[in-house]
RNA sequence: GGCGGCAUAGCCAAGUGGUAAGGCAGAGGUCUGCAAAACCUCCAUUCACCAGUUCGAAUCUGGUUGCCGCCUCCA
């Protein structure tokens, strides 16, 4: 079976290959660390988890690599304006290690919440300046810069295939449409490798360099550390569809103008999510929804965003609605209820995997992470007319992909002391045919947050 | 202005030449002390619009309309 993944660089879906066999070097851009991730970042999160997931389940070995933003993104212009981790130190009166560290834990908790598998390996901007500026001494041997008064900047005139991912139109680029021109800039398209700290600043971030003292733009980061954990030429690279024009044409303009030889083999990129109206969730638009306030704080299990994710192809924009997380939590209960239902059947130990369904289901992982399809694949194989220890061997075979904790899924066994006296009484009372006490002490067990059902099988009590 | 993408039922959405997956919501039913859950059945003669190609089109071509993204930081 092979693994088809859609690759920007070609604009088609292709045979993914690996450069070594049994082996994926994946490099997934991470978060900046200046607020809290939204929910329309953490959807890109979300695909690359299945990405990763897929690779697993078709045997390769995946080497991860996920950075972390603590420096270099500004406000302003490409290049120009203040730099985001400064701007949110003052905005919270804190320094901006602070910031930085405050929301790459709370980075890491909303990916436990959904659960997305962390990275083999996290690396922050700050702690890679000096492979950082190895890199753009390379390139500065090599001939690729020049000094402006403002930083170090690379001519992407003097790199051929500048526009070879984004397959832009360079002539028809309007600079200044939307935004101040820095007319130091040879090219429009040229971005800085290093800048210099405004004169007569102290930064809370800055680095002494061999072009003085200041911070790394925000391409070069991305360069250094992928190459120094997974090496010069590697195998996938992700992000959101949003850095396609500018983040990944630059980094490949700077590596591949530093090694010279091609950068990454396949480039993948999320769709963004529009929220109810069809904009685009921006960070810098305060518009935000995260996961804390849409999921968490409403009681609502937060897979069920994982799960509202695997509705929409990844390469689709997504649309957002309180209706849409409705119908997502309701979908994810339905699912948890029917799984439950078959962990406690009778019949549930032994299965082997149904195997037209384990083709089914690969065929649709196979074909560029297509997880609606993987969905209506679920939905069938649990309406089938398969043995209910074939259809638990299959979902639990496939939630290695879904990752939706079907696994851990349990009954009754951890409830807390007072919730097992109300339910044994419960259990007497019905005994007893007392439809009152009964019906009573089921009220006082819901109030405590669970949901009792009864069946024929005996009375089942579920944390909802 | 340039480049790119999208338009499928009340909502979300798969499907890129062979006659419309799936989920949510909704309707009816089975089971049950009741409820919940589960299960069964039903729910687009039709894929934004107009032409064209084809034996055959949601799927290909041309045009129209609408929406979105990138060209500022952005997942």
């Amino acid at each position: 079976m092979t693994l088809n993944l859609y690759n920007t660089l070609t604009r088609r879906k292709a045979v993914f290959s690996p450069l070594f066999p049994d082996f994926v070097g994946l490099y997934t851009c991470g978060p900046t660390v200046y607020n809290f991730a939204h929910i329309g970042n953490l959807r890109t999160f979300i695909f690359e988890d299945v990405l990763k997931r897929v690779l697993t389940y078709n045997g390769f070995a995946v080497k991860h690599v996920m950075n972390i933003t603590d420096v270099g993104h500004l406000t302003g212009d490409r290049d120009m304006g203040e730099d985001k981790l400064e701007k949110g130190a003052r905005r919270e009166g804190k320094s901006a290690w602070e910031i930085a560290s405050f929301y790459t834990r709370a980075f890491r908790q909303d990916i436990a919440h959904l659960n997305i598998i962390e990275p083999s390996v996290w690396c922050r901007a700050t702690e890679t300046i000096a492979d950082q500026i190895a890199l753009i001494r390379i390139l500065e041997e090599k001939g690729y810069t020049y000094r402006t008064r403002d930083g170090l900047y690379f001519d992407t005139a003097r790199f051929k295939d500048y526009t070879k991912l984004s397959h832009q139109n360079l002539e028809a680029l309007q600079e200044g449409a939307r935004v101040e021109r820095n007319p130091e800039k040879r090219n429009m398209t040229d971005f800085a490798l290093w800048k210099f700290s405004p004169p007569g600043v102290q930064r809370q971030m800055e680095w002494d360099s061999p072009w003085g003292v200041g911070f790394p733009g925000w391409h070069i980061e991305c360069s250094a550390m992928s190459m120094k954990y997974l090496g010069d030429h590697l195998d996938i690279h992700c992000g959101g569809a949003d850095h396609v024009d500018v983040h990944h044409t630059n980094e490949i303009a700077q590596s591949e103008a530093a090694t010279g030889k091609p950068f990454f083999n396949f480039w993948m990129h999320g769709a963004l999510l529009n929220i109810a109206g069809g904009k685009k969730m921006a960070k810098s638009d305060e518009n935000f929804l995260t996961l804390e306030t849409t999921f968490l704080k409403k009681g609502i299990n937060p897979l069920a965003y994982r799960y509202a994710a695997f509705q929409t192809h990844y390469r689709k924009p997504m649309e957002y609605s309180e209706e849409s997380v409705a119908a997502a939590q309701n979908g994810l209960r339905h699912l948890y209820n029917q799984v439950r239902s078959l962990k406690t059947a009778p019949t549930a130990a032994g299965g082997g995997l149904p195997a037209d369904f384990q083709a089914k289901f690969c065929e649709a992982i196979n074909d560029d992470l297509n997880m609606p399809r993987v969905m209506a694949v679920v939905q069938e194989l649990l309406k089938s007319s398969l043995s209910d220890a074939e259809k638990l061997a299959g979902i639990l075979d496939f939630d290695r992909v879904l990752g939706l904790g079907l696994a851990s899924l349990d009954q009754d066994d951890a409830l807390p002391e007072a919730l097992r006296k109300l339910v044994d009484q419960r259990e007497a009372a019905r005994a007893a045919r007392n439809w009152a006490l009964s019906d009573q002490l089921r009220d006082e067990i819901q109030a405590m947050g669970y949901v009792v059902q009864d069946s024929r099988d005996g009375m089942q009590v579920i944390k909802p």
